[in-house]
Order: C-alpha cells, then sequence, then structure tokens
RNA sequence: GCCUGUGUGGCGGAAUUGGUAGACGCGCUGGACUCAAAAUCCAGUAUUAGCAAUAAUGUGUGGGUUCGAGUCCCACCACAGGCACCA
C-alpha cells in the first residue's frame, strides 16, 4: 500500500466526525464513565504548539484505549481565551479581542482536528462564550452573598509607564515586562475572595486525591502551614499587640520586637510615637520599594526604632524597645515579631547592623558568631535552655511545651495555625475578562446584580486603553459604567474590574459534564453521573495554583451543596515541555520553534503522535530530534508493509504467541502509568518480531493495529479496513492471558563472585537442583571454579544464579 | 537559603520487587540491491586490549550495606524548575 497519510487521515477524521463516534452520552448506565482531561488551551495567535500534541496525545491514547475497554470516556475541549496578549492585540489593531480570539479559535480547531484527537467536540465552549461566563459570574455572586468576596485595600503592582496594573507574573524581576520600567506598589481597592478560610481543607481535601506526590507537595508549600503560638505583649503605658512565633522556648532571648512597616499596628500607635518623621520617611520608603528590591536588601537588614514605646517581656517584666523593619509582613502573622537574635538569623543580622543586645537561651552554639538556629538545636539532644528562670536545663521539647502551657494558661496566649495563602486577588483592571456583576450605590453601598439579569456583557466598542489612573479600560466606556442600583433603583455604577484569567479556568471541567445546560452551570444529576475528572494532565506551571484555584472553587461549591464531591479531581499529572533540538525552550527569538502543521504536512499527524510519545519520559523535558522523527516515520512504513507477510493461518502461532500477551500486557499498563516511550518501543520490538517471520495471520496483524491505535488511529484504521474488519474505534481491546505472558524457556546469568561469567538455558519450572548443575557446568564458568572452593550457590529463580567462591 | 526533579554510550532514552546495565530508536561504519541516488534489507556499534573466544573498566563523585547495587543508606558535586526575609 503506498502511505498517502493526507488522504487516510483526512479520511478518518471526516469519518470519526459524520458518526459522531467521540461523543459522550451522559447517564449511560451500560458502561462505567471514565472523564479524561487535558487542560484546555489559551488560543494564542501563534497557533498550537507542538507541546500541546504532546500532552493531548497522550490524554487521547488513553482515553481511545478506555473506550475499547468498554467506558463511557469523556475526553472534552475548549478554550481559555479571556487573558492580556488578546487584549493588547486588540488596542494595537483596534478590533474586538473576540474577533481575534474567534480567528485563533478556528486555527486551533482546526490543527488538533488536523491531529485526530478524539475530543467530543459537541461540549466544545469558550470562557468567553456569554453561556459560560454567565455562569462564572452566577458563581462570583454566590462567593459575594456566602460572604466569601470583599473589597479591600491592597498594594498592586503599578507600572508608571505603562501605567497599568501588572499581575506578579507581569512583573516578575520589579521591571515590567512590557517597558521594562521599575514597578511600584500602589494602593488600590480589590475584589478579593476569601480561599485562607480554605486552608486547611485544602491541606486536607489532597488526602481525598490521587495526584502525584510532587503535585501534592506543590500544594502543601503554598498553603505554607506553620504551627506555633500566638502571645500578647504589653506596651508600657498601656495597649497591646500580638506576635506569632514557633520558636517559644527562645522567649527569654527577646532583646527587641519588630513591627511591619506597611503593618496596621504602626499607624495605630502613631500618635504615641516620639520620632514621628523618621518613622513615617521609613513608611513611605518601604511603599516605593518594590517586592523585588525588597527582597533584595536581603543582606542589608534596614529599620528604624519606634521612640517613644516600650513592650513588656511576658516572662521577665523587662522592658524591651520596639523597631520598624521591612523583613517583618504586614500580612502574614500579627505582622509583628518578638526578636531573638541569638536564635534567629535575620534577627541576628538586624541586632548586628542596629547594635541590640544578643542573650544566649539554648546552650550548643556560638552566638556571637551567628545565630544559633531552631534547624540545628533541634538535631542536637545535648542543647538546653539556659537564662530562662524555671526553664533552664530543660530540653527544647520539654521546654517548648512548658512555656506555651504556662502562658496559655496566664491567658495571654494561644497555640495558632498560620498559613503562608493569601486570599485571592480577584480583580484585574483590564478589558478582556469577565465583568464583577457588582454595582455600587451612594446609597446603598455595593450591591450584587440581580441573578435574572445576568450575563453581564462585554461592551462592543473599538477602544480598550487603559485609563490614566490605572482603572479598567471599562472605566472609560460611561454608557456601560451608569446603571441602575438593584436595591434602590438610583443612579449607580457598575464595577469596572474584571475576573482573573484563572476565574474561567476555576470550574470548566465542571461545565464539561453539561455543557448546554441553561438553567444550571451544570446539572447535580450530571455531576453525579461522571463523578469526577479521574485523569487530569497539565504542565507543571499549573499544578501549584491553578490547581489550588480550582480545588478552592469546587471545596466552597461543594459547601454550598452545589457540586457532588469535595474534590472533583481524582489523578493530577504533569507532562514535560517540548524543547529546542538545542535543548532549549522553544521560542521565535532563539529560531528553534517547530510548528506542527509543517510536520503534519511532510510526516503526516501519526508519525508526529508515535514520535511525541517516543522522545522521552514523558513527564521529563525533552528535545526535538527532526532525524527520530523520520524514525517513526519508518516505525509507521514497516507496520504498513507488514500487512504483505499476512498468510494464509489463523489465530496466534506458536512463535508469536507469549511475545503478543506479553506486548498486550505492557502497552495496557504503560499507557496508565504515563509510560508511553516504552509503549512505542513494545510495539516496535513486537513489529520486529513479525518481521523476522515468514508470514504472520490476519488475527497477529490486526492485535498490532489495535495496540498501536491509540498512538497511530489513523493509519491503524485504515490498515484495519483494508484487512476486512470493523472500524477499531468499535471494536474491543485485545485481552491477554496471564498464563500465556511467560516463556516456558530462557537464558539466565550465572554469576561467580557477583561477575556474570556465563549465561544457561533452562525451563521455566526447571528445579533448583538441575538448574544449579547447569550453572557449575558451564564452560565459562567452569574455568573460574576450577580448584576454588565453593562456599555457597544462590539460585533466585528465573533471574539468575550467583556462584560464591573463595581464594 | 529552602523545596522539587534530574545526572546511564556519539544522541533521545530502557532496566515494574536489589538479580544478565545500555531494551527500543537515532546517528555512525561496512555490505547487498541500483548506471547512480533515494527507499529498503543484512551485519556491526559502551570503553580499552585482542582476529576471536574472552578479560579489565563502566550508570555524576567519595564511602557503606549485600552473595549481588543504576536501583538501598550516608556525605558531597553539577544542572534544571519553583518558592524566596513566612517569624
Amino acid at each position: 500500500m503506498e502511505y498517502n497519510f493526507k488522504k487516510i487521515e483526512k479520511k478518518w477524521q471526516n469519518f470519526w466526525d459524520e458518526n459522531h463516534t467521540f461523543e459522550a452520552k451522559t447517564g449511560d448506565k451500560s458502561k462505567e464513565p471514565y472523564y479524561v482531561l487535558v487542560e484546555f488551551p489559551y488560543p494564542s495567535g501563534s497557533g498550537l504548539h507542538v507541546g500541546h500534541v504532546r500532552s493531548y496525545t497522550a490524554q487521547d491514547a488513553i482515553a481511545r484505549m478506555k473506550r475499547m475497554q468498554g467506558f463511557n470516556v469523556l475526553y472534552p475541549m475548549g478554550w481559555d481565551a479571556f487573558g492580556a496578549p488578546a487584549e493588547q492585540y486588540a488596542i494595537k489593531n483596534h478590533i474586538h479581542p473576540k474577533e481575534a480570539v474567534k480567528e485563533n479559535i478556528k486555527t486551533f480547531k482546526g490543527q488538533m482536528k488536523n491531529l485526530g484527537f478524539s475530543f467530543d467536540w459537541s461540549r466544545e465552549f469558550s470562557t468567553t462564550d456569554p453561556e459560560y461566563y454567565k455562569w462564572t459570574q452566577w458563581q462570583f455572586l454566590q462567593f459575594y452573598k456566602h460572604g466569601m468576596a470583599y473589597k479591600d485595600t491592597i498594594p498592586v503592582n503599578w507600572c508608571p509607564t505603562c501605567k497599568s496594573v501588572l499581575s506578579n507574573e507581569d512583573a516578575a524581576g520589579g521591571v515590567c515586562e512590557r517597558c521594562g520600567s521599575s514597578v511600584l506598589q500602589k494602593e488600590k481597592a480589590q475584589w478579593m475572595l476569601r480561599m485562607s478560610d480554605y486552608s486547611e481543607d485544602l491541606l486536607k481535601g489532597l488526602d481525598d486525591t490521587n495526584f502525584a506526590e510532587k503535585v501534592k507537595l506543590g500544594q502543601i508549600n503554598w498553603i505554607g502551614k506553620s504551627t506555633g503560638v500566638e502571645v500578647d505583649i504589653s506596651l508600657v503605658g498601656g495597649g497591646k499587640f500580638s506576635i506569632f512565633t514557633t520558636c517559644i522556648e527562645t522567649i527569654y532571648g527577646i532583646t527587641f520586637f519588630v513591627v511591619a512597616p506597611d503593618g496596621k499596628l504602626i499607624k495605630e500607635w502613631m500618635p504615641r510615637v516620639e520620632n514621628k518623621e523618621e518613622v513615617q520617611t521609613y513608611i513611605e520608603a518601604t511603599a516605593k520599594k518594590s517586592n523585588m528590591d525588597r527582597t533584595e536588601l536581603n543582606k542589608d537588614k534596614s529599620g528604624v526604632e519606634v521612640k517613644g514605646i516600650k513592650a513588656i517581656n511576658p516572662v521577665n517584666g523587662s522592658e524591651v524597645p520596639i523597631y520598624l523593619g521591612d523583613f517583618v509582613l504586614g500580612d502574614y502573622g500579627t505582622g509583628a515579631v518578638m526578636a531573638v537574635p541569638s536564635h534567629d538569623q535575620r534577627d541576628f543580622e538586624y541586632a548586628t547592623k542596629h547594635h541590640l543586645e544578643i542573650i544566649e537561651v539554648i546552650s550548643g552554639g556560638d552566638v556571637s558568631k551567628q545565630a544559633y538556629e531552631k534547624k540545628d538545636y533541634l538535631h542536637n539532644p545535648e542543647s538546653r535552655l539556659v537564662a530562662s528562670a524555671e526553664f533552664s536545663g530543660m530540653s527544647v521539647m520539654e521546654a517548648k511545651k512548658a512555656i506555651t502551657k504556662e502562658l496559655v494558661n496566664r491567658g495571654i496566649a494561644r497555640e495558632v495555625n498560620n498559613y503562608k495563602m493569601r486570599d485571592w486577588i480577584f480583580s484585574r483592571q483590564r478589558f478582556w475578562g469577565e465583568p464583577i456583576p457588582m454595582i455600587h450605590c451612594e446609597k446603598c453601598g455595593w450591591q450584587p446584580m440581580k441573578e435574572e439579569d445576568l450575563p453581564l456583557l462585554l461592551p462592543d466598542v473599538a477602544e480598550y486603553e487603559p485609563t490614566e489612573n490605572g482603572e479598567s479600560p471599562l472605566a472609560n466606556i460611561t454608557e456601560w459604567v451608569n446603571t441602575t442600583c438593584p436595591s434602590c433603583g438610583g443612579a449607580a455604577k457598575r464595577e469596572t474590574d474584571t475576573m482573573p484569567n484563572w476565574a474561567g479556568s476555576s470550574w470548566y471541567f465542571l461545565r464539561f459534564m453539561d455543557a448546554h445546560n441553561k438553567e444550571e452551570f451544570a446539572s447535580m444529576e450530571a455531576m453525579k453521573y461522571w463523578n469526577r475528572v479521574d485523569w487530569y494532565n497539565g504542565g507543571m506551571e499549573h499544578t501549584a495554583r491553578h490547581l489550588l484555584y480550582a480545588r478552592f472553587w469546587v471545596q466552597f461549591l461543594y459547601k454550598i451543596g452545589l457540586v457532588p464531591n469535595k474534590e472533583m479531581i481524582w489523578t493530577r499529572v504533569s507532562h514535560g515541555m517540548v524543547l529546542g533540538s538545542n535543548n532549549e525552550k522553544m521560542s521565535k527569538s532563539k529560531g528553534n520553534v517547530i510548528n506542527p502543521d509543517d510536520v503534519i504536512k511532510e510526516y503526516g499527524a501519526d508519525t508526529l503522535r508515535v514520535y511525541e510519545m517516543f522522545m522521552g519520559d514523558y513527564q521529563q523535558d525533552a528535545p526535538w530530534s527532526t532525524d527520530s522523527l523520520k524514525g517513526c516515520k519508518r516505525f509507521i512504513d514497516k507496520i504498513i508493509r507488514l500487512k504483505d507477510k499476512i498468510g494464509t493461518g489463523s489465530g496466534y502461532s506458536r512463535e508469536l504467541e507469549t511475545l503478543i500477551h506479553k506486548s498486550i500486557k505492557k502497552v495496557e499498563y504503560d499507557l496508565t502509568h504515563l509510560a508511553f516511550n516504552t509503549v512505542v518501543s513494545t510495539l516496535m520490538i513486537l513489529a520486529n518480531a513479525y518481521d523476522d517471520q515468514k508470514e504472520i495471520t490476519k488475527e497477529e496483524y490486526r492485535v498490532l493495529l489495535i495496540l498501536l491505535n491509540p498512538l497511530a488511529p489513523h493509519v491503524t484504521e485504515e490498515l484495519n479496513e483494508l484487512i476486512g474488519y470493523e472500524p477499531i474505534c468499535k471494536s474491543v481491546w485485545p485481552k491477554y492471558e496471564e498464563s500465556k505472558c511467560v516463556e516456558t524457556e530462557l537464558a539466565i546469568g550465572v554469576q561467580v563472585n557477583g561477575k556474570l561469567r556465563g549465561t544457561i538455558q533452562i525451563r521455566v519450572d526447571e528445579e533448583e537442583v538441575s538448574v544449579k548443575e547447569k550453572a557449575l557446568k558451564q564452560e565459562n564458568v567452569a574455568k573460574f571454579i576450577e580448584g576454588k572452593e565453593i562456599v555457597k550457590v544462590i539460585v533466585v529463580p528465573k533471574k539468575i544464579v550467583n556462584i560464591v567462591i573463595k581464594g
């Protein structure tokens, strides 16, 4: 057969379309549901990346196998199309971003069709569809109505040149990604979601998932739980504040306190401060510094003393000075710390710079040189408390408990948990996002829109320039902004901020379960049927945040009774990047970008798919190699040639039977264990074995086609049709028999003192005595043991023989 | 600094519980077919020595456990990614 992949691929893609082969029926009780999900892409202007092809093919292979195994497979696709690039493009070209998005989606979809992915296109949607974002807005209103959304003034990244608020990603390194200016902090009122309320639930929920261990760790680190004690500290002359510490055992070593310059405490104290000007200057200087500057000043522990206010150490009554220092963060813990320079390196550096006292309270280090920190003294069983009144002489763990107990009994301390994870900043000052359905009325304050008025559509205008003061471009569109208050009916203004990119992607997997529902975001019935996402794949870069946001969103919906499970994603795996042939990330500037369209044109989609699965460990990055790609083309050519070897026989021949059964078992196992590269090598081995035979049977040929079908669906369907079978997509996955997976004869190694000296042929069930005898007689082995004393002979069944000799 | 991952031929990478290291593919070398080329097929290909059988060395480095270590333990080095003053 001539391999006209263009014709073959088109033919089968049309066949699948016309027959609605991959459309999943919700509620089909005759089959077990199985939900395979891959992160839906942002349809950028540059088209599908070969990296997309890698993960989509992997999930496609799983989906195709599962279908043949009798599962009702849901493998959907859609578009995460809100975002800054489309907006930038719109500003430059004066067209509505939805036009650009429409074009890009068309391109992406065409490319995906050309690759033969078995997506259920009947469920396709874009996060930018009003029918979809209506429900994103509706869910925001649920957050609001349950007290989970609030407006707060917080510092944001501000680019003075672009006059725009930047996300942390766009402000990485303290410079604006677009223009390179230094990013400043600016106070702005933002919508927030109370994600921190869910810290503990998000941590615990991980036990109800099957995420890869490193994915779980990523979540755990991001949540950043730490357990410690919050202690009330009284001020001389009245008033008090609290500090949070994980090292209560060092409390006798306090020589000063440090409070955050951006925190609320210092504002409160201001009237009592004696050196107001100095303090104010420092607060302002901190505000001007970007996050990055603050980090860079790491070595330089800047700060000023807050004069006129002194604190009292609750354990010994001593008066202690208070300082401002920007190494203390206003939004973590209580925004104030007890400083123990003897046992905390940051405090040590601060004390050294500002000439403050250092008192050792735990023995074992040399605190004149550096702090003797928790990470060291906890591992030193010799360390004891010193200079700590009645606690002196105790071990660290004893003291921790005793001091905590004492302070808790006195009613001035509480054991608490703190989390690094903050509330979710949900506002973006951009045009191209879901409008936040809130209305501000002078009389009634913030009012939610009426649910029946949703969706709140983005207006059709031609200008998307940001405003001078950093408001969203929507603020310029007065006819859109001005509205009436849903409560009193008076004049009111709409919120002009939009939602972040993460919003639409936080629940899209629920929508796929019931994509066309006009009454609800998805019906409970449909969600109960599909139950959850069984297998979710995406890039490692999304495993922390996207996954956390999505889990938070789902847990909230669960709490208010709108989804059936607390966790709606069972297995989450991640894939490595496809790098350029020079082993660097593909980028236009480096000129190492491979366009999948070009590859499909020259080698066909099946070759590209097989190659991307073969290129390396799926979870690891792998460089592109056109030479290796050609090797995969040769493999497919070989599969085609093998058809001519089909003879008149039937069933599996004695020569091939074991290998076939083993191959079915391995392909099945590897496809669900992320070992796609060895799926390909297994099939190459099988094909090579067929090639060694004079002739093969139809059944043998067909089993190879079915096993290869998940990776190369077009050519295998074509060959399958040519030999007269019903389409593979309507067929049943072959079954292997465990008993037929083992060879009856095998060659095992014989070692002498652990070194391989020869091999022997044995029957699989050969008795140990006989194996031992064969091993000792083996020609080369005999040379090594001649005249030596044999200490023992270790026979590992079906694996190896090791002869231990002396002398 | 912390967390995570990775170090195996010329290259991408195999090696499911410790049991014949280098499967499979690429590349390379030689040969067949051809006027020639492409395609295809055959043989070889970790390193060193040898015509060969074979031997020695060999999975980032140094130790250890074991009859036996790429795999387990301890210490370290390099690279990649993420987080970064979190009290």
